[in-house]
RNA sequence: GGCGCCGUAGCCGAGUGGCACAGGCGAGGGACUGCAAAUCCCUUCACCCGGGUUCAAUUCCCGGCGGCGCCUCCA
């Protein structure tokens, strides 16, 4: 499989320490606020392509790092007058419940920053006796510079020179500093912060020293994959990548650089500073977790990814397209199996063909550059097929064409769950949360069928219509009176 | 200002040096239906602009224009 690596700039085939085992550090959130879905975009990329490796054979070792120190959660707690590890646990117990709703898996390791300060400040420790640190009245940062000199790569990822960074001349200025590319490894506590005790004095980690520490921990190194958004890419990732490489005098410390692109509403990146984003959690009550994860893979994953009611409604008509195929499917393999004839042969053959090829797209696309654009598209021509079929084709089904209509709805169910789709939501007849509701929906129903025997229309259509109004869109087949939520 | 990405039908969005079969949504028409809905069929035929390379460019190169991201906390 290959993927697009940020350090070279090209595709590249995933090269990995042990053959079939992908060890991936993707970059966590900062607990400070309630997640939104730009953060929940990037996380279903790596959602992803971990499923499709488990689904090709890989076993995938997953951490996902949680920053539960830092300005923004201090800033919060002093907002709201509580402690800082008070809003960290917050944050976390609640993003970890609307990750599970959005039907990500769980990593394989979360480890927080709190519990590995003694692991930061010995790295940090370790970068100043190499002298590649410096200390500073309580602050230790990082000499970009020394590093520079031995490692000839800083700025690399970002594809900026140290010189071309300071000349950005928007590096905020510190006096304590060497350098204004130079950055904080170490942080002074100021009165009322938390702090932890270290040869420096009271304090807390800086911002990228905690990524460097964890992956090299739980990964080793060099490690396979890392990844994040891209506005990680710099100064993160960069940073990360002087003090991990420094730290252990392996070059590259990581195989590959993945970034996902961020997500836009209004053509504006959504972020709590814009205050343009819309929580997970409302967009999951609203929308659920299929529509969503489609709206999220039905663009490459590196593209920017622009959010509208409009386009989630989109989203959900998609659904319901494969929902229907997948019922339809269901509907001809219940009826009885009819004679087999040289027709049916064909068309059986027909359909096959159609299938493999189509699988073989969907893994293809896959393969190059996790293109869930691209695969979905085949996906939908098996959703496709199986609706044409089923509209031409009047007559129950021979035994050839129930062995391939079968694979079908196999085929589809396996691929949509190796997209992360909830299969079971997408297969399982429509509910009411209210038992009492459902039980007063079913009697208007069977009371409108008996109107419409009577050729009462003029009823049966005030129920309809009224149910409508309700969000209930009543559909009559052939196998009775259908309802669904809209 | 610097670095990078992008500009494909009404909208979203894949893709390619050789007639643009992606796919989805929407709109219009038809079939089906008591009427709808769903579904099927048809229509809706688009590669930002200007140079260059090439037998051939939407695709590669250069230059514009436009959008976005990063350069400050960000998934």
């Amino acid at each position: 499989m290959k993927i697009y690596n940020t350090r070279t700039r090209q595709k590249e085939t995933l090269k990995t320490r042990e053959p079939n085992v992908l060890h991936m550090y993707v970059c966590g959130l900062t607990p400070y606020d309630s997640m939104h879905i730009g953060h929940a975009r990037a996380f279903t990329v790596y959602d992803v392509l971990r499923r499709y490796l488990e689904h090709r054979g890989w076993r995938v070792i997953h951490v996902q790092n949680w920053t539960d120190i830092d300005d923004k959660i201090i800033q919060r707690a002093n907002e709201l007058k509580v402690s800082a590890k008070e809003i960290a646990e917050r944050f976390i117990a609640e993003a970890e419940e609307d990750c599970r709703d959005l039907g990500l898996l769980q990593p394989t390791i979360m480890p927080c920053v709190t519990e590995h300060i003694n692991d930061i400040i010995k790295a940090v420790q370790m970068l100043i006796d190499r002298g590649y640190a410096y200390a500073r009245s309580g602050n230790v940062y990082f000499d970009v510079s020394k590093y520079e000199s031995e490692f000839h790569d800083y700025g690399l990822l970002s594809g900026q020179t140290r010189d071309e960074l300071i000349a950005g001349a928007r590096v905020a200025p510190d006096e304590d500093k060497d350098d204004p590319v130079d950055f904080a490894l170490w942080k002074a506590a100021k009165p009322n912060e938390p702090f932890w005790d270290s040869p420096w004095g009271k304090g807390r980690p800086g911002w990228h020293i905690e990524c460097s520490v964890m992956s090299l921990k739980y990964l080793g190194a060099p490690f396979d994959l890392h990844g994040g958004a891209t506005d990680l890419v710099f100064p993160h990732h960069e940073n990360e990548i002087a003090q991990s490489q420094a730290l252990i005098g392996v070059k590259p410390i990581v195989t590959c650089w993945m970034h996902s692109g961020v997500l836009t509403v209004g053509g504006e990146k959504m972020s709590k500073s814009l205050g343009n984003f819309v929580t997970l959690r409302a967009a999951l009550k609203r929308h659920g977790k299929n529509p969503l994860r489609l709206l999220y893979l039905s663009t490459h994953y590196r593209s920017p990814l622009d959010y509208s009611e409009e386009r989630i409604e989109g989203a959900k008509a998609s659904l319901r397209r494969i929902r229907t195929a997948i019922e339809v499917i269901n509907t001809k393999l219940a009826t009885e199996t009819s004679e087999e004839n040289d027709d049916k042969k064909e068309r059986a053959s027909e359909l096959m063909q159609l299938l493999e090829e189509s699988t073989r797209l969907f893994y293809e696309a896959m393969d190059d550059d996790l293109n869930t654009a691209e695969a979905l598209g085949y996906l939908f021509r098996i959703v496709g097929a199986a609706l044409t079929y089923n509209a031409i084709v009047k007559e129950s089904p021979s035994h050839s064409e129930k062995v391939v209509l079968s694979l079908m709805k196999d085929r589809l169910t396996n691929l949509l769950s190796v997209l992360g789709f909830d299969v079971r939501e997408l297969e399982a007849p429509e509910r009411l949360e209210d038992a009492l509701g459902e039980e007063l929906l079913k009697l208007l129903i069977e009371v409108r069928a008996q109107l419409r025997q009577r050729r009462l229309f003029d009823l049966a259509d005030l129920i309809r219509s009224k149910l409508s109004e309700l969000g209930i869109a009543l559909e009559d087949t052939p196998q009775g009176t259908q309802w669904r939520k809209t």
